[in-house]
DNA sequence: TCGCCTCTAGACCGATCGGTCTAATCGCGC
DNA sequence: GCGCGATTAGACCGATCGGTCTAGAGGCGA
C-alpha cells in the first residue's frame, strides 16, 4: 500500500496546509488527516515536512497545469481560462466551507524560512503554470496580470466568506 | 515611554508577521525585533499575540486608508489608485528585499485558527479599505476586482523576487 | 525623601513542535 | 511454514512555542 499511503499523505498535506499555511500546519494535524502514524511519513518522505509539502505543491501544480491544458484544448483565451479557474476554485471553496485559498497561494503568501524544497517546488509550480498559460499566445505581462488577479480574487473570496462565523458573537 | 513601547511592538509585529505569517511569527522573533522583553508585551497587550497582531492589522489598515484618502483627494480614479498602491508597495518590497507581501495579504492567506481578534481586525480592515475605495464612486464589484488584483500582484511579485537566493545552492 | 504606580526584565511553565528510533506487523517469494 | 524487506506504529527527544508570574528599575507627586 505504499503508493496509497503516499497519496493519502499528499492529499492530507494539501488540505491542512491550505487551511493554515506551512507553519500553521502541524505534523500531527496532517497525520491525523491522513490516518497514518509518523513512521509512515518519514518512510515515504525522509525529508520530513518540507519534502511532503513540496510534493503536495508539485501535485497541485500538476493538476492545475492539466486543467489549463484542457481549457486551452477547447480553444479558450487567457482571460477565459483565468475566469474558469476562478469559477472552479470558488465552487470548490464554497463546497469546502470557504476555508481554503489554494495551496500555492497560501504558500506564496507566507513562505516558510526553513523549507528549501517547498520554496523550490513553489517556484517551479509558478514557472510551470506560467509556461502552460503562455501556450495561449498571451504575453508574459498579460499572464502575470491574469494570474495576479486569480490569486487575489481567491484570497478575497476566502476572506469575505470564510470567517463570518468566526467573529459573529451573536447567537 | 508606554506609547513608544506600544508602537515599537506594533512595528515589530508588522515586520515579522509580514515575513512569516501569523503562525510563523514567533513571539521571540517579534520581541527581539522590538528590543523589548516579554513582560512589556503582556503589559501593553494583555491579550497576547492575538491582540498585538490585531493591533498591527488595524495600524496597517489605517495607513493604507489614509493613503487612499490622499489619492482620492488628488482626484485619481479607482484604477489609478490601485496602480499607485501597487507601485508604492512594490517599491517598498524592493527596498526591504522582496520579503514581504503586506501584512493584510499574509494574514488573509493563512488565517490562524486561534486568533479571533486578529480575524476580526482583518475583516474590519477589509471593510475600511473597501469603504475608502468606494468614495471614488466605483461599484463594489469593480472594487473587489481591483483589490483582488492588488493582492495577487503583490503575492506574485514577492514570489518572483523574494526567493531566488533561498534556493540557489551554488556559491 | 518616601511611597506608589507604571513599566521593564526575564525565569519559568506546560504544551506542542518537527524529527529520530526501535519494535511489531504485513505481504510475498521460497 | 519460513525468512525477509517494506511498511506501520508510536514512544521518545530536545527545541521552541505562547503565556504567566515575581522582582526590580524608574519617574512622579506629596
Amino acid at each position: 500500500m505504499s503508493a496509497d499511503a503516499r497519496a493519502r499523505l499528499i492529499a492530507a498535506a494539501v488540505t491542512v496546509v491550505q487551511l493554515r499555511g506551512y507553519d500553521g500546519a502541524g505534523l500531527s494535524a496532517i497525520l491525523s488527516a491522513a490516518g497514518l502514524p509518523k513512521g509512515s511519513l518519514y518512510h515515504h518522505f525522509p525529508g520530513g515536512k518540507d519534502e511532503l509539502v513540496a510534493a503536495a505543491a508539485d501535485f497541485v501544480a500538476g493538476e492545475v497545469e492539466a486543467r489549463i491544458g484542457e481549457l486551452i484544448g477547447v480553444g479558450l483565451s487567457l482571460d477565459q481560462i483565468i475566469a474558469r479557474l476562478i469559477d472552479d476554485t470558488l465552487a470548490w471553496m464554497a463546497a469546502t466551507g470557504w476555508r481554503s485559498v489554494g495551496l500555492l497561494g497560501a504558500l506564496a503568501a507566507c513562505l516558510p524560512s526553513d523549507a528549501p524544497r517547498t520554496a523550490r517546488a513553489l517556484h517551479a509550480a509558478q514557472a510551470r503554470l506560467h509556461a502552460a498559460l503562455s501556450r495561449t499566445g498571451a504575453s508574459p505581462v498579460a499572464i502575470n496580470a491574469a494570474t495576479g488577479l486569480l490569486h487575489g480574487r481567491l484570497a478575497l473570496a476566502r476572506l469575505a466568506n470564510d470567517t463570518p462565523a468566526d467573529h459573529t458573537t451573536e447567537t
